[in-house]
DNA sequence: ACTATGGTGTAGCAATGGCTACATTGTGCA
DNA sequence: TGCACAATGTAGCCATTGCTACACCATAGT
């Protein structure tokens, strides 16, 4: 609606300054920006997140935490890792001295649980909708950055109305 | 397991080049590396495919598709948005001249209908599991650009099973 | 017909997250 | 005891995605 008329072009009419033109969708227009920003922030944060969850795997399995076991299991290279490493320092969530391994702090390890049990509790979701195991391990790797608590409650509730897990 | 002895350091005994101890955890390391390579694969394709549906979706509403409202639907700066769309052109998703519109390619068109699609797959899902209508608007935006063939045919499934949608 | 206004575009900065190449450190083994 | 070599770290490059500031165009109204 609102198509331009004169001219042979568009972007037209002075749209109004919201260009919400009718009113329909005009709503969402903050909301939706919202929910984009809100996506935006947990993007960034999911690389802290993935790195504190896979510190702790790699403490509780070896012992320690190494910046180039954890560019593997990544599948990036070293030097990308240790940069992220020094981010998670940065941002008090773990602790590591030149040559020493990598630790995590209290933030950090709480971190990781979290980010774990989510991790879990998306996978049983997606198998018990259906999903095959695979798919739903590789999946859940992206999706658990983006479910909220409420969401995850949801998913809870599900599970053990279904006698699942 | 193959903690150090000697010194008081860690990072030790030559850990053999794969780091890989026990044998236990060992089979994870290349699969875990496939999956996050998939992740950051998805992550990056999700700024394009919020662009295209967007896009779609302002064409569809005002019959045109202008920076401006693109910024101000996602919620950044316009000179982001006019970033991002040249690198529309640019992989030939989207077509624009300056001060026209911009308009989506078949390519764009196509990437559109498909993100379209699954997002609402993945709303109608999450609300079936339970997830408050509000919070599965939100949390889709971010996990829609996750969910494999695979999955996503899962949910479809498990929607028509329950005479959901 | 002109001008005010707002949409568009461009430049340049910062942070993130990749990479390769090179320097440094530490440990294990000869 | 010392050296070779792998692990770490550092430097510097590129691309992406934000931003602000500033320049430019096009339309609406006077």
């Amino acid at each position: 609606m609102r198509r331009v008329a004169s001219g042979g072009g568009l972007v037209t009419k002075k749209r109004s300054k919201s260009s919400a033109s009718a009113s329909t969708e005009l709503a969402t227009e903050p909301v939706q920006a919202d929910r984009f920003s809100k996506a935006r922030s947990a993007r960034s944060a999911s690389m802290l997140e993935d790195y504190t969850e896979l510190i702790a795997d790699l403490i509780a399995a070896n012992g320690e935490a190494r910046t180039t076991d954890i560019a593997r299991r990544l599948g990036v290279a070293h030097p990308t890792a240790s940069k992220t490493i020094a981010r998670l320092k940065r941002e008090g969530l773990a602790t590591a001295r030149p040559y020493r391994g990598i630790f995590l702090t209290e933030a950090g390890l709480a971190m990781a649980n979290s980010v774990r049990q989510r991790h879990r509790l998306v996978v049983d979701l997606l198998i018990a909708v259906g999903a095959p195991r695979e798919a739903a391990e590789a999946d859940a790797e992206g999706i658990e950055h983006y479910v909220s608590d409420a969401t995850l409650r949801a998913f809870e509730a599900f599970l053990h109305g279904r006698g699942q897990r």
